[in-house]
DNA sequence: CCTACAATCTGTAGCCACTACAGATGCAAG
DNA sequence: CTTGCATCTGTAGTGGCTACAGATTGTAGG
């Protein structure tokens, strides 16, 4: 959708701040196979073309998302054959739903733990420190 | 509080199995400086004592309740300070109970992200996938 | 006492998803 | 042409383990 200039290339810094991703993390991605490498300069400088920019910012959403690097690449793959693996991306998106809430029930367990410890704390009493106590019970 | 038996020493099998924590992960501790090293037999085999247990399950149940390998040291300094540090213990668990708060706020709105993703995603109609769009928008 | 076999030993490397250097180049503006 | 920033490669570190390999030790049965 550009009207004008033939979208020349960017280099790595620009990249990095057009999709917020740490130019290190950009390297590690192309390293482990998560953004295709692209073509260099004379001088062996990396530069990307808008196709890499979609890419990445794919990237960056996902893992805000919680998905794993592998769940990407999978990803990646079901978007490439179209929308024919919408149902595939749907079961996916539902597992990582699943482990997601797995964890908020696990954390919450781990908050009521904690509360009713500090809550049990009483610093100026002479009792023995309750958290302590508690770290030391076996269950 | 052991009638007889002048409390013979544990090698590290049965101090896994009485702690429930894994032996590589004993050896690892006290590779961190997290579990004294203890007392070895002619061999070189470890040989544990109570005091052992009790530490490795006071490191146990911290992990369960998410603490890292540095709260735990910190914990243990205050500890063997007595309740003096009662206060002390307290901050670090409030602190650490914000922080899983924390995590719990930012893993219901991925929760919310990923629900809303696959209530939009219907396998069968014609439209393009929801969750890959999704994904490559930008925000 | 000898023989199996289990348990333990040390040291190293791998996992995930980055991040942080060091030291050598490249590039673009003035 | 110089200056100074950008980028390059390669390596090592993070946390909290886990998984080996290959050597040694401990122990129970015969």
């Amino acid at each position: 959708m550009q009207t004008r200039s033939r979208a020349r290339p960017l280099p790595i810094g620009r990249l990095s701040k057009t999709t917020g991703v740490n130019i290190e993390t950009i390297r590690y991605y192309e390293r482990v196979g998560l953004l295709p490498a692209p073509p260099r300069s004379a001088g062996r400088h990396r530069l990307y073309d808008e196709a890499h920019v979609q890419r990445l910012v794919f990237i960056r959403r996902s893992r805000e998302l919680g998905f794993s690097l592998d769940d990407i690449r999978a990803l990646h793959t079901l978007a490439d054959n179209g929308n024919v693996a919408c149902s595939d991306t749907r079961d996916m998106t539902l597992r990582h739903l699943a482990d997601v809430r797995g964890k908020i029930t696990s954390l919450r367990k781990l908050e009521r733990a904690l509360k009713a410890m500090t809550d049990a704390c009483q610093p100026d009493s002479q009792r023995p420190c309750p958290i302590l106590d508690t770290l030391n019970a076996s269950r």
